[in-house]
DNA sequence: AAAAATAATTGAACACTGTTTAAAATCAAA
DNA sequence: TTTGATTTTAAACAGTGTTCAATTATTTTT
C-alpha cells in the first residue's frame, strides 16, 4: 500500500507549501495584510483549495507560530550550560530581544496579541506549558542569582516578572510601533541600546 | 453672525458623536473588526458622511489615540511640582501604572493595539505631539536625575526608553492576561509588586 | 418670497477581504 | 471501464474601506 502513503506525503507536502507562502507573505506584508488569495497566488492554487487543508487563516497562522514557544525555549537551552547565573541571565535577555525582533509576528501571538477565549479550555495549552517552561527557566535563573549573594534585598517573583516586563516592553513597544517618540537617529537602535543599559543596571545589581 | 458658528457647533457636535461612537466600538471590539459602517449605524448615519468628517478610518483612531495621551498628561503634570527629579521619576511611574489599571481599555488603544496607521505616508507627527510630551517630560526628568548626580554612566535616550519600556511592560503583560505564569497567589498584586522592586532598583542607582 | 449658491448627506458603486459550496476534474480501486 | 472517493476549482455570499455623482437641506443673494 505505497500509494496511499505516497498521498499522505503530497497531501502533507502541499500543506507544508501552504505554510510556507504564509510564513513569507505574513514577514514580508504583516498577517493582517496577507489574504488568502494572496496565499493561494503564491502556491499557484485557488483560495478554496486552501481550505480543505486549514479551517480558517487563524489556523494557518496557529500553525505557523505553534513551534513559537518551543522554538524560543531551545534557543534559551543552550545558554544552560553557562554556569554564572548573572551571565546566564544577560544571555537570556539578549535571545528573548533577537527572537523577538527576529519573529515578530510570532512574538506578537506568543505575548502581545488578544488570548482567544477558548485557549484555556482547548487542548493546545501545550503552548502555554511551554510558556511556563521559559517563565520558569527565567525565575530559576533568578533565584540562583539571589542565592549567589545578587540582588540583595529583591524578592524572586516580582523581581522575575520584572525582569521580563522590561524586555517585553522594549521589544513590545517596538513591534507595535511606539517607538516613533524617541529621538529619530537613535529608533533604529534604540531597542539594542536599551538592552545594554538594562545589562549595565544588573551588573550594578550584582554587588 | 452667530448662524454660522452654530453650524460649526453642529459640525463639532456630529465630530465628537462620530468620535464617540468609534470609542465604544473600537474598545468593544478592536479597531480592525470595526467597520466606518458600524459606527455610521451607531450615530444613524451613512458610511459615506463620515468621511466629511474624517479623511479615512486612521484618522478617527488618531483622534480618539490624541484624546487619551492628553488624558495622560493632565495626570503627569500635578507631579511637575516636585522639585527632587528621583521622586518625581518614581510618581510618574505610579502615575503611569495607575493609569493604565484604570482605563485598561484606552492604554490598550494607547499603546498596545495594532495601529492601522500606514506609517509611510503617516509620518505627520502632528497626531503623535501629545505622546512626544509625555515621552519629552520623561526624559527632562531623567536628565534632570543625571544632572544632579544620578543613573552615573547612563545615557539619557536609552535610558528613558528602558524606563518606559519597563512599565509598560509590566501593564502591558497583566492587560494582555500573560500574567498566568507567575505563581497563582501573586498574580493580583504582581503589577504593583513589580513596580515595588522597580522603585528599589531606582533607589538604589540613584547613589 | 423666489432664486441661486453652498453645504451636508446619501446610496450606489468599486475593488478588495474571508469563507462556503456546488460542480468539475482527478485518480485509485473494482 | 465504471465506480467512488478525493482534490480542485470557480462562482457566490456577505463583509470591508473608500469614492463619488446625485439628492436633499440650508443659507445667501436677488
Amino acid at each position: 500500500m505505497g500509494i496511499a502513503e505516497r498521498k499522505e506525503r503530497d497531501k502533507e507536502e502541499l500543506r507544508e507549501r501552504i505554510l510556507g507562502a504564509a510564513k513569507t507573505l505574513f514577514l514580508e506584508k504583516g498577517v493582517e495584510k496577507t489574504s488568502i488569495r494572496n496565499i493561494a497566488d503564491l502556491i499557484e492554487y485557488s483560495p478554496g483549495s486552501i481550505y480543505h487543508y486549514f479551517k480558517d487563516k487563524n489556523e494557518i497562522f496557529h500553525a505557523l507560530h505553534q513551534g513559537g514557544f518551543q522554538q524560543l525555549m531551545s534557543r534559551m537551552e543552550v545558554v544552560a550550560s553557562q554556569a554564572d547565573p548573572m551571565e546566564r541571565l544577560k544571555r537570556m535577555g539578549a535571545i528573548y530581544v533577537d527572537f523577538a525582533l527576529e519573529n515578530p509576528d510570532m512574538y506578537d501571538l506568543m505575548f502581545i496579541k488578544e488570548a482567544p477565549m477558548d485557549h484555556v479550555s482547548n487542548s493546545n495549552d501545550e503552548q502555554w506549558k511551554e510558556g511556563f517552561g521559559t517563565f520558569n527557566f527565567l525565575r530559576a535563573t533568578i533565584k540562583e542569582c539571589i542565592l549567589t549573594g545578587h540582588f540583595r534585598g529583591h524578592e524572586e517573583e516580582a523581581l522575575s516578572f520584572l525582569v521580563w516586563s522590561t524586555v517585553h516592553g522594549m521589544v513590545s513597544l517596538h513591534i507595535r510601533r511606539r517607538c516613533e517618540v524617541v529621538l529619530a537617529q537613535r529608533q533604529a537602535t534604540i531597542v539594542k541600546d536599551g538592552l545594554h543599559e538594562f545589562f549595565s543596571i544588573l551588573d550594578r545589581l550584582s554587588s
